[in-house]
Order: structure tokens, then C-alpha cells, then sequence
DNA sequence: CTGAAAGCGCTTACAG
DNA sequence: CTGAAAGCGCTTACAG
């Protein structure tokens, strides 16, 4: 057979460089037995002179592990996503796993990415906020393959990871219950989304617990996308009795109902306090700059991407995480600079 | 030996079940060599039965081709990376590649995804925006391991995806002369990005043309982020003659400079006309709408794969692409509504 | 502590 | 058109 010039080296050049047999070096590799010390030196510096990288494809195929994951994120540009391929990432290298990326159209089902991940035998997975059916899930796990979900939750015996937006909406409510409105609106975002139900839950409950209730004229749809947040505000507005506080699904929509706000002549936060969600760089930016909330995107990747990484050492998967969501506070409470 | 219970299946069943050899169902895999119709018919139906993947490992070690492909992203927040993962994974998939993704720390030096990629055998890479040794690239591709660079430019030889910033911004800096502007400003970005140089030179060469040069006065130093353009903003703002137009390196810094110029009293575009550059959110956001450019980010990502997968089956890799990058006007230039 | 051998699940000449 | 066999580069009992 013709030597290919470039091939990479394996560990039969190693081997008899380092005048063992390829099981010594396999040995080394492992780090599971005993190896003469001398011989581990040995080998040490045949495998350093000849740069030698063992192939992860034989070492799966023997060891039946593949040392990667596979991670799928919705085809939606989603502002939070590099964070979360930051998170698991910084988890994965670093333990030696690779990580295997695909990203799934709404309309495809789910199809694509499981044949993908089934060839490939991905020894776990993390799921973002996409379309998973339970069935899937269920299969993957039936044949040992950890699985994390992240934003979506399809049972409660799966591991999942989200972000407290019931919490981060009580505390937002409760701040401006602190700052003196009572009239307080919502301004919802799809009304499909879990993040939506939450956050209006939260604001809700807290009202409910102070007392107040949120009548249907201050209750306004948008659908999360720029724009809606005016059209939702200048409903808002309608009546005679006017808020005196409006929470916003999320921050785009809160800075749509600033203008829609400030072409009423009215003024944030002094005649309508204001409050939005996620913390993205808008928030921070239009005037005044809001308060919202910031959920801890890297920090749910880095979490299922270790509770994924720890079953695979055996350790029970965790069954659901729900981590805390800051809230920040800026000017357009009410809060002054 | 102990049946694994959940054990995938191999080729093994499937040949026993459809009464052929293994050599036989790996033909119908590979559709190489003919097949009998009938037999082709009976393998196929057996691994339909079966539910047969098979391993992509198994498949790597016997072909020697992984079918992944490396692809590194920079480790900072970069607003457009999300669009060309999508970009890259949407040519990847379908062509049956896996993407095995790293974010590299710009500090760890080049050692971390060299290493991983070795050891996967990936068949080509592809390197977005990050610090890459000149070296580590010819190692690559002295193996045949074709490498595609995007918005990174280390050598006329190297097969390098890039935005046309230089052609942008002389269309941005025509469009401000067309509104009649002659003193036009430049807010720099960070001084060593190539970006900023070709932003930069884009606009000089197209004043010059017009017989009209940029002192000293009119050229402020920004770094991209957030708040330098305010500052940089009223810099230019200080002499007498004022400018009449702005050029920043980007849209923060441009909307930095809207905060900054009416603080001053003036007006954009009446006063000052402005443009931004990236067509970020934001962008649009502030008031008046920013004209700037938006970079086909997506488009990049998919040409850079396209390349990359073209190599592989012995197409000469394409040495520079330059794509460009159109201008989308709305009002802080002077346009209308 | 170390080596020979079988096996992981495929592909690919080589015969027939 | 099809099968037997060697080989891809490792790991892992099994002997010694």
C-alpha cells in the first residue's frame, strides 16, 4: 500500500517508535493501568515527537462512545443563542467532548437532526427552545442518551432548564407596586409561549397578593416582534382611566410603548412607569433606559450541558432546573439615575 | 457476549435479514457498484425494518473521511454569528456533514481547536473572524484539509469570504454628497480591525473624487462600543465649522452620536446628516432611522461551506470572494419618508 | 507491567 | 451481481 504522504500518524508509528507494543500505548493513552514508569516516558516522547493525535473515529468505534454531543437550536434568530452555545461549549471542550451542531427548521419536524445525531451516536444531547417531540426525547433516552432541554418543557420527568419568569415577573410587578402605581397594564407577547403565561402569571399573582386586579381594558396583545408594543400601548391609553404602570413582555415591545407613550404627550416614568423583559441592548439604550429583567442564557447551557456530561458518568439526571432571573434596574420604574 | 439491550443496530442484522452479505448491504449504502434490483429491494426494505443508521464512525475509520467539518466562532458576543452557523449548517446538513462547532477565547492562542479537530479527523474548516496562526492553516491544508476564512484576512492564497466594507462606504459617503453634505465626518471604529481601515479608505478615496478631503478635525477615534461614539461625537462637534454629515464605523456609534448631537440643539438630518454601518436592530430603532449597510452575513457563511465542500470533490478552492454589501437608506441621511 | 489477539462496524479490492 | 477477507486505528480482556 502506498504511503499517504500527509496521513496522520497512528499508533503503530508510536508504538514502535517508542519500541512497545500498541497496546502500551493504547494504555498510556487510557490512563487505566499500570504502565512502567519508564515505558509511560517512553511513549510520552514518541507520541510528542511525532505529534501524534489519536483518531477519535477508532477510539469510538472500540470504546462504542463518541465523546460528542449534539446540540440543536432553532432556526429563529434568537438574540440569547450565542450565549447558550458559549455555556455548553465551555463545558464540553474542555472535558474533551465535541460538540455536534445543527440547526432545526420550525417546518421540518424533526427528522433531520435525529438521523443525524443517531449516525453519528452522539453519547448526549442538549435541545434549545426548539419542537421536540416527547416521543424522540423518549427514544434517546431508552438507549442511554442523556438529554437536556432547554426553554421547552414537554414533561416533567424530563431534564429540563429554564429561567424563573414567573419569579423575575413578580419581582418587576412588585418594584413598581414599591414605586406607588396601582393602575398597572400588561402588555402580553405570543400568547402560545410558556415565557408569555409566565411573565403575565407573575404580574398577576403579585397583584392579586396587594390587592389589585388587572381588568380587561388594562390587558393588551402584541406578539413579542417590534411594533405590536405601540399599537398594544396606544390600546392601553383608550381608556379614561389611564395606567399609571405598564409591564412589557419583553423589552422591544417596552420600547415601542415608549413612543407610543410619549406621543400621547405623556411622560416615562413620571405619568406611566414602566417595565420590560430580557435585558437585550435596546433596553439600555432608548431613553429612559429600561428596567427589565436578564435571564442567565450561559448559564442554562453551561448547566445541561454539565447535567448531560454527569449522567454520562452515571449520575442521576437531574430532573428540572429553574434558575433565577435578576432583575436590573434602571430608569424608566421610576427609579432615579 | 452480553446483548446490549438498546444496542444499535449494525450492518450485521441487516445483512442476516435480508439473506446477503454485509459487502452486499454496504453497496446498497454506497451505490457504488450494481446491485441486483431484487437484492437492492430486500436490503432496503431490511433496514427499513430496522431501523438501520449506520455508524458514522465505523464508516469515517473504513473511508478515512469523517464527514465533519471544523468551525470556529469567536468568543465575543458577535451580533451576526448566529446567521452564519445558519448559513454554514444549511449547506453542511443536507450534504450529509456534521458541524463540529468550538468558540475560541481569543487569549487560549490557537492550541485548543487544532488539537480537537485533529483528533476528529475533520475533512475541512471553516474560521470565522478569529485569530488564526498563518501556520496552523498551511498545517491544514499541507493534510488536504481545505480551509475557508471568513472576515479574516491572512493571505492573498488563502480561500477568504469577505464583506465589500470598502464598497459600502463609498456608496454611504456618495449617498451623504448626493444630499448635498461637503464637511462629512468619520467616527472611527477600533483602529487595528480591518474593517474600520477599509470603512475608513472607502470614505477618504470617494472625497477625494469629489475634490474634497477630511482634516484632522473631522476624523474622531471610536472603538465600536457603546458610549465611544458620544464622546467621539463631540469631539467633532468642538470646532467651529461644524460637519454636515457623519460617517460612523458602526450603528452603536452612530446612534451614540445621535444622543450627542442633539444635546448640542441640532438637528439629524436637517443639521447633520448621519449614517451608521451593520443594520443592527438598533438601528432602525432610533430616532431618525439610520441609513447604513447591511453585511449578507448568512450569505457568507454559506459560500465559505460551499467552498469548503467543493474541495472535498477536487474543486480548486476559490480564493477570495468579496461579497457586497448594499445600502439601506432611511432617514437619518436627509431621505424622506 | 506488557504483548498477542479479537473485536468495534464499516469499506474495498479481489475472486468468482 | 455477490461473497470472503483484509484493513481502517483503536480498546480490552486474556495470558504471561
Amino acid at each position: 500500500m502506498r504511503q499517504h504522504k500527509h496521513a496522520q500518524v497512528t499508533i503503530d508509528e508510536v508504538a514502535r517508535r517508542a519500541r512497545v507494543s500498541i497496546s502500551t500505548v493504547s494504555r498510556v493513552l487510557n490512563e487505566l493501568d499500570r504502565v512502567h514508569p519508564q515505558t509511560r516516558e517512553r511513549v510520552l516522547a514518541a507520541m510528542k515527537d511525532l505529534n501524534y493525535q489519536p483518531s477519535a473515529y477508532a477510539r469510538g468505534l472500540a470504546k462504542q462512545r463518541s465523546q460528542t454531543l449534539g446540540f440543536v437550536i432553532p432556526n429563529i434568530s434568537d438574540p440569547f443563542f450565542l450565549e447558550v452555545v458559549r455555556g455548553v461549549e465551555d463545558v464540553t471542550t474542555p472535558a474533551g467532548y465535541g460538540l455536534l451542531v445543527v440547526s432545526q427548521p420550525a417546518a421540518t419536524g424533526d427528522h433531520r437532526y435525529m438521523k443525524l445525531f443517531t449516525e453519528r451516536r452522539v453519547d448526549g444531547l442538549v435541545l434549545v427552545a426548539i419542537d421536540v417531540r416527547r416521543a424522540n426525547v423518549e427514544h434517546m433516552l431508552r438507549r442511554h442518551i442523556p438529554v437536556a432541554l432547554i426553554q421547552q418543557d414537554i414533561g416533567d420527568d424530563l431534564a429540563t432548564f429554564r429561567v424563573d419568569n414567573y419569579g423575575a415577573a413578580c419581582a418587576l410587578t412588585e418594584h413598581l407596586l414599591e414605586h406607588g402605581r396601582r393602575r398597572i397594564a400588561y402588555i402580553a407577547g405570543s400568547d402560545h409561549t410558556p415565557d408569555n403565561a409566565e411573565r403575565f402569571r407573575g404580574l398577576r399573582d403579585t397583584l392579586a397578593t396587594a390587592g389589585l386586579h388587572l381588568p380587561p381594558e388594562r390587558l393588551a396583545k402584541g406578539d413579542y416582534l417590534r411594533g405590536s408594543g405601540y399599537h398594544a400601548m396606544q390600546a392601553l391609553l383608550q381608556p379614561a382611566e389611564r395606567p399609571d404602570g405598564v409591564f412589557a413582555a419583553n423589552d422591544q415591545m417596552a420600547s415601542d410603548a415608549l413612543i407610543a407613550i410619549r406621543e400621547r404627550g405623556l411622560r416615562v416614568p413620571e405619568d406611566i412607569a414602566l417595565v420590560g423583559f430580557d435585558d437585550v441592548p435596546l433596553a439600555s439604550y432608548v431613553i429612559p433606559p429600561l428596567t427589565t429583567a436578564r435571564q442567565p442564557i450561559y448559564e442554562l447551557g453551561r448547566q445541561a450541558a454539565l447535567a448531560v456530561l454527569g449522567a454520562l458518568d452515571g449520575a442521576p439526571l437531574a430532573a428540572r432546573v429553574v434558575l433565577p432571573v435578576p432583575i436590573v434596574i434602571r430608569h424608566s420604574c421610576g427609579c432615579s439615575s
